[in-house]
DNA sequence: GTGGTCTAGACCACA
DNA sequence: GTGGTCTAGACCACT
């Protein structure tokens, strides 16, 4: 069953972190057209927040296309980002994360890190737009 | 002199993301004490927002120990994160460079790439908390 | 609940006032952790000032570990000086009140007595850095 | 020749911190009519202020008829509260002092005993309208 | 209905 | 001209 998470400091409204979690572990191949997600009330009591704002995610998924309710079965996956294949995907993050334990060894704290890749990524779209 | 940008679809508030991006580029060297900001003015006009915007992100700058406002003068910044090198820290940048082009030849977009990534940083914050 | 009141020409702007009456009643033991402030509204409405000050107020008190926002609850005392316990703090609040009388019968008036208190007090700070 | 000093956090605007500190030092005795203030050049230079800045403060005094300007020599004290003489003030002062030290055994921190001192000054206040 | 963010514009304190 | 405070009012996120 797919699990949310908080992050704290990151200044994201709750309801929007719902969903781009949601989106994210489509892209990564977590989640498959067809999958259930965990019940509104499954969520709002497991996340400490309140129904209403489980809610407003999963309404702003179905909006996005990304999740479909059905009434009284549940909320489901609705689409597929058919990316790549799972070796290549696997192969891809090893990488990533060799380069990770290099800069954790070299004596960067994640929170350099994470501004480092995050200037990265700023530059990949910029150079890709 | 330094310069902010916006990330639109992020769900990040403006005020923040200024905070954030003053944050990061101190974490990356790129500014360092006594370094002046650009004037709320400045800011202000540039990125078409409200003044009092960019003056609640300087004061939350203030907070964090960040920067310091001196009336009549600007605001300058006022902690260094004394981490790596700049010769250590471009090898590192040019490492996570090249795993992201592999990754883009492979066919993944800025985003599935920016889910990825996202997906091993909080690995790495969970296994160094 | 809580009561608000201005000092009319002291020259610290309202939201500081507030700010410290906040403080003040926590190391008098007035205001315990997990007590509720009054609401924004209420505060501006009785004291015929923008609700953005109280705002900028309560976000202050935030910053200082003070209190706590909970949006759709109310803003909630955080932290607590366990300071004096009940007795001792009326006993020394009685010698003070006592004191008062004393300096009151003799001819000074509220300010002469304030300037005194205030440059006793700055002395004690400077014997006790 | 008398000393001007800063309260860092007291939030009242730097001109008025120098006012207040006259005012209060004549109602002390502490200065006395025909006493020269120090020059705005010495108080700019001592304090690390901008000149402007003690000009409004001794513009302010001279307003409120406690100092008078005489160009070309010097700034003085024009009023004196014809308060308690010497011998009764001395003795009231001890009698705060005596307090002081007995809060600050029990174990009052000086911010906790300048809450206590206000509170009390503000009760005092409101019973001698 | 609660706190939080943003905008718009006035005015003040400081250099 | 620079940062800082206050006001007024709109809109959003959360309970």
């Amino acid at each position: 069953m797919f699990r949310f998470r908080f992050e704290g400091g990151s200044g994201v409204p709750p309801y929007l972190q719902l969903v781009q979690q949601v989106e994210r572990a489509v892209r990564l191949g977590e989640l498959r057209a067809g999958d259930r997600l965990p019940t509104v009330k499954e969520v709002a009591a497991g996340m400490v927040i309140n129904p209403n704002t489980v809610l407003k995610a999963y309404r702003e998924l179905e909006h996005r296309g990304l999740a479909k309710g059905r009434p009284g079965k549940g909320t489901f996956v609705e689409r597929e980002f058919t990316g790549l294949d799972e070796e290549k995907r696997a192969e891809l993050r090893a990488g990533l994360t060799e380069w990770l334990t290099t800069a954790r060894r070299a004596g960067m704290d994640p929170d350099d890190i994470a501004a480092l890749v995050s200037a990265a990524l700023h530059d990949l779209r910029e150079e890709n737009p």
